[in-house]
RNA sequence: GCACGGGUAGCUCAGUGGUAGAGCGGCUGGUUUACACCCAGUUGGUCGGGGGUUCGAAUCCCUCCUCGUGCACCA
């Protein structure tokens, strides 16, 4: 065996890994394995995206439960993929065309497509070799992209489905429009923002009256110009009997009518209501109940139009509203401006306030939602968290129909065809429905007309999540067929993990899309990953420049280092908060710190929780380098000692445990195990334990050692391989366990424990906790006489029972630091005056001192843990006496307390007896 | 407004009825031949406040404070 490096190098041999298994098409998912099936599909990132830390969580998450899965002997398939994220790739390339001085428009259609694609080309591979360099176990040979044609073709097919079944309409609503993206946005896309604003109150005047007005309270006074009328509470005492009346509108001057309206709420601002319908959700409904006209004041991109007036034409919204508030003001008819707080819908994506528009949009009622709800409802469906059942249910018991047509470019234009000499009225004739297909007006197909001269195309394009939520189904067979052998094998499929962001855009959506189309559920567990923050408890965004890079870390600390970090820090469920530390950053909490951190540069300085992955991964690297020293095994037959015997029992525990968190996603427990047996249990014990062993002259005993550290360090390797992938695939082969080249991702888990046929399990581990409890005590002695770094020497007399220490007092003194440990016998003990002693497990220790002990301290100290002892001894006491304890508790819970005073009453008298011998 | 989640050591977090934990940090020692990205020892918490249930509460119930999330919102 030959020798490591001297330190862990993780860029080299995670890339040389990452190859390896490449070249084994080790990530193949077979679809002709008669294994139990296990699939995940990715949740798709945005093709011109980069990799971001949810990424790495979220994709991490999926690559253990991938490998996990392989190991257990499963047929598994990650089957991967990006999205073409219709409004962030157009803008961006829209963005760039800018900077060139031309635009999409200029370019026209075709063109600009031709760029979008030549972008996608560009940048699209970026995070797929991203989430290459982390490690991830994808099958990449089965990689989707939302726009490949056979993709492509089962948007068509599901839109033409869903139309011709009636669930897909067109009509002209109210939607949620954005003025910079100049598309339709569905209600998910809408975030409500807090906004510190105004409240305008100004006065109409009442029509066919000398001086009556009527005041009216708005946050908006720049669509007062397609305000069409009023309206008040009809038992508003105040306003009742205006009712019918007319009210003259400021300008352009008109009169309008004073309507009743049970809908509004009398306490607000004056009670009444200026109603603009086509500028506003609740003021279209108001619109649509009493026949009101609509005035659309607005141009596409949330400029003023000709029919706001000459002087508000082309004037953007904001301004308008300053510039309306003058108006009224010169006019003599703003009466005041408060401040007012409220909520304003924002474009999740473009960032700025949403316009309220009446337009021409496809919509889709959604299907099999009884089936949908029902499935979560009833845990066909699981999440984890559970609390998010209840947030889903919510929404599918109020859903609303979907907004799906985008007036884009890029993306899957809508399947539909309008015949060419009526194609103005089709266009914007509501209710186009299957009856115009049936006159020959509309044609709505997979495939474009055969005389396509005679058609023109529906421009729009639909919502990206419109070809996701077929992700699970879609990436596995092709529209025209019926199933597929992948399909068959891998679906439905097992887990989903994703964030709770994307609930209702995605995780509703696919269900309902599982049921409509195959006929049942798309996946059975839905793990939804935390949400990562920085320090302060900020979300992580590019603006505010407090989101790492994970190439960057990965660069300085390894794949496997930021994998298994980031995963032991993050708790089911709940936010998680990424450290990072820069430099020049004085630290500190509150609005103060965090501007200070935010001027400090982000880069070069350090992630202290990525740190105990690295140097996780460097603790194995040096405990594999101590193995490799020790040369191989030499004899077949073992004795074990009892700290042999006490590890591979360790190990078992640990198996357990694992196998119990793994059953509950709880990923964190499951690292912490890790990092808690191989650094405790295995490191800073059993190797410091058996080095006496190692270098002794009894070839048998170095030999079981050998194969027991061989047994332990080949089962851990195998249940850290998930979360540290490619430094355990390194050791593995480096320390002779892959046999003839054999890859650790692929070798099944071990079946039996490692425990398997040994006999006296119980005893021993009962005598190496004594031993190790025993050591503790001893290096307490030494530490509070300040000989932590000394070899002393130590004398113990055993209880009785306790004979069998005479075997292992080389390793007591070895863990211990002494140069020596004798026996003495309970008649020969020497006077705790000339040696300090401590109560062990096992007896009564000594560190004989030859007259240096300082009799006042030492009976202080003993004192001071007499003190200690006397209060446990105190507690378990009083339970013990209280009837109702004794009656109510359950009897292993009394047996144990029993059990404890009986202890503590023991080593009471004990130390009783050594402050006694002190004098 | 409704619903949900969090508040445990200086920091990040485990811990769902029975002796309060880990990592990082702090402090004291330490180049004994795997490892200073290390070792040994040590410090540190009326488990957000209050009330209740229970023999027993960080854990269950009520209430308040506080931070966060989702949904619905007054124009």
């Amino acid at each position: 065996m030959a020798e490591l490096s001297k330190s862990y190098q993780p860029q080299e041999v995670e890339c040389k890994w990452y190859q390896r298994w490449l070249e084994a098409d080790a990530f193949r998912g077979d679809e002709t394995s008669g294994r139990e099936a296990y699939s995940i599909v990715i949740p798709p990132p945005n093709v011109t995206g980069i990799l971001h830390l949810g990424h790495v969580l979220n994709n991490t998450i999926q690559d253990i439960l991938a490998r996990r899965a392989r190991q257990q002997g499963k047929a598994v398939l990650w089957l991967p993929g990006t999205d073409h994220a219709g409004i962030a790739t157009q803008s961006r390339v829209e963005a760039k065309l800018r900077k060139e001085g031309t635009s999409r428009r200029e370019l026209g259609r075709e063109k600009f497509l031709a760029e979008v694609w030549k972008w996608k080309e560009q940048h699209g591979g970026i995070i797929i070799s991203q989430l290459q360099r982390l490690g991830c176990s994808c099958d990449w040979s089965r990689e989707r992209f939302t726009m490949d044609p056979a993709y492509s073709r089962w948007i068509s097919r599901i839109f033409v489905d869903l139309f011709n079944s009636g669930l897909i309409y067109r009509g002209k609503r109210m939607v949620n429009w954005c003025p910079v993206s100049l598309t339709a946005l569905s209600d998910e896309e809408v975030i409500m923002k807090p906004q510190r604003g105004k409240l305008y109150y100004m006065r109409y005047k009442v029509a066919g009256t000398k001086n009556r007005w009527l005041e009216i309270a708005t946050t908006r006074p720049e669509t007062l110009m397609g305000d069409t009328a009023v309206a008040v509470h009809p038992k508003d005492e105040r306003y009742k009997d205006l009712i019918g009346k007319f009210v003259w509108r400021p300008f352009p001057e008109a009169k309008i009518p004073i309507i009743a309206e049970d809908s509004l709420d009398p306490e607000f601002g004056t009670g009444v209501l200026k109603v603009t319908p086509a500028h506003d959700k609740a003021d279209f409904a108001i619109g649509q109940r009493h026949n009101l006209p609509i005035i659309d004041i607005f141009h596409p991109d949330g400029t003023l139009n000709a029919l706001a007036g000459p002087e508000f034409e082309g004037m953007d919204r904001f301004e308008a509203r300053k510039a309306a508030a003058k108006k009224l003001e010169a006019m003599g008819q703003l009466v005041r401006v408060e401040d007012h707080e409220n909520a304003v819908g924002y474009s999740e994506r473009a960032d700025v306030p949403i316009e309220p528009r009446i337009s021409m949009q496809w919509f889709l009622r959604y299907p099999c939602v009884p089936e949908a709800t029902n499935a979560v409802d009833q845990d066909e469906i699981t999440f984890r968290p559970e609390r998010w059942k209840k947030t889903y249910l919510h929404w599918m018991e109020n859903i609303q129909d979907w907004c799906i047509s985008r007036q884009l470019w890029w993306g899957h234009q809508i399947p539909v065809w309008y015949r060419k000499d009526k194609a103005a009225s089709l266009r914007e004739a509501e209710n186009l429905d299957l009856s115009a297909v049936a006159r020959g007006d509309l044609h709505c197909a997979i495939e474009p007309p055969s005389d396509p001269e005679n058609w023109v195309r529906d421009e729009d394009v639909l919502d990206t999540w419109f070809s996701s939520w077929l992700w699970p189904f879609a990436t596995m067979c092709d529209s025209d067929q019926k199933s597929s052998p992948t399909l068959k094998k891998f679906y439905p499929t097992s887990d989903l993990v994703t964030g709770p962001d994307i609930l209702f855009f995605w995780v509703a959506r696919m269900i309902m899309a599982g049921y409509y189309v195959e006929g049942q559920l798309p996946f059975r567990n839905v793990y939804y990953t935390s949400i990562i923050r920085d320090r302060f408890g900020r979300k992580l965004s590019k603006s505010l420049g407090n989101s790492p890079d994970p190439l960057d870390i990965i660069q300085a600390l390894g794949a496997d280092a930021l994998r298994y970090s980031l995963l032991k820090t993050a708790p089911i469920g709940s936010d998680v908060r990424f450290h990072e530390e820069r430099a020049g950053f004085k630290g500190g909490e509150g609005p103060k710190a965090i501007k200070q951190f935010d001027e400090c540069v982000s880069g070069g300085g350090s992630y202290p929780q990525v740190e105990e992955g690295r140097n996780f991964a460097t603790k194995i690297w040096n405990a594999a380098n101590f193995r490799l020293m020790q040369g191989p095994p030499t004899r077949k037959k073992v004795r074990r000692s009892i700290v042999d015997i006490d590890i591979l029992a360790k190990l078992d525990t640990m198996e357990r445990q694992i196998d119990a968190a793994y059953a509950d996603y709880r990923f964190s427990q499951i690292a912490e195990l890790l990092h808690a047996f191989f650094w405790g249990d295995y490191c800073d014990w059993y190797i410091e334990a058996v080095k006496g062993d190692l270098r002794g002259a009894d070839p048998a005993r170095k030999s079981a050692v050998l194969q027991t550290m061989d047994t332990v360090f080949g089962r851990f390797l195998q249940h850290l391989h998930p979360f540290m992938p490619h430094l355990t695939e390194e050791l593995w082969e480096s320390l002779g366990f892959a046999g003839s080249g054999e890859l650790l991702m692929l070798t099944p888990l071990p079946q039996e424990h490692a425990t398997k046929g040994i006999k006296n399990l119980t005893e021993s581990q009962a005598q190496a906790a004594a031993l190790y409890q025993a050591v503790n005590r001893a290096r307490n002695l030494k530490a509070e006489y300040n000989l932590a770094a000394k070899k002393v020497r130590f004398l113990l007399a055993p209880d009785p029972g306790h004979a069998w220490i005479t075997g292992e007092l080389a390793t007591f003194a070895l863990l211990s630091g002494a140069s020596s440990c004798d026996l003495v016998s309970s008649d020969s003990e020497p006077d705790t005056e000339n040696a300090p002693a401590a109560l062990t497990p096992i007896g009564k220790l000594y560190m004989p001192l030859a007259g240096l002990i300082d009799v006042a301290a030492e009976k202080a100290r003993l004192d001071k843990e007499l003190e200690k002892i006397a209060k446990e001894l105190a507690k378990s006491e009083s339970k013990l006496t209280n009837e109702n304890f004794v009656a109510n508790a359950k009897p292993e819970v009394v047996q144990l307390e029993r059990d404890r005073l009986n202890e503590w009453k023991d080593r009471h008298e004990q130390l009783l007896d050594m402050i006694r011998k002190l004098g």
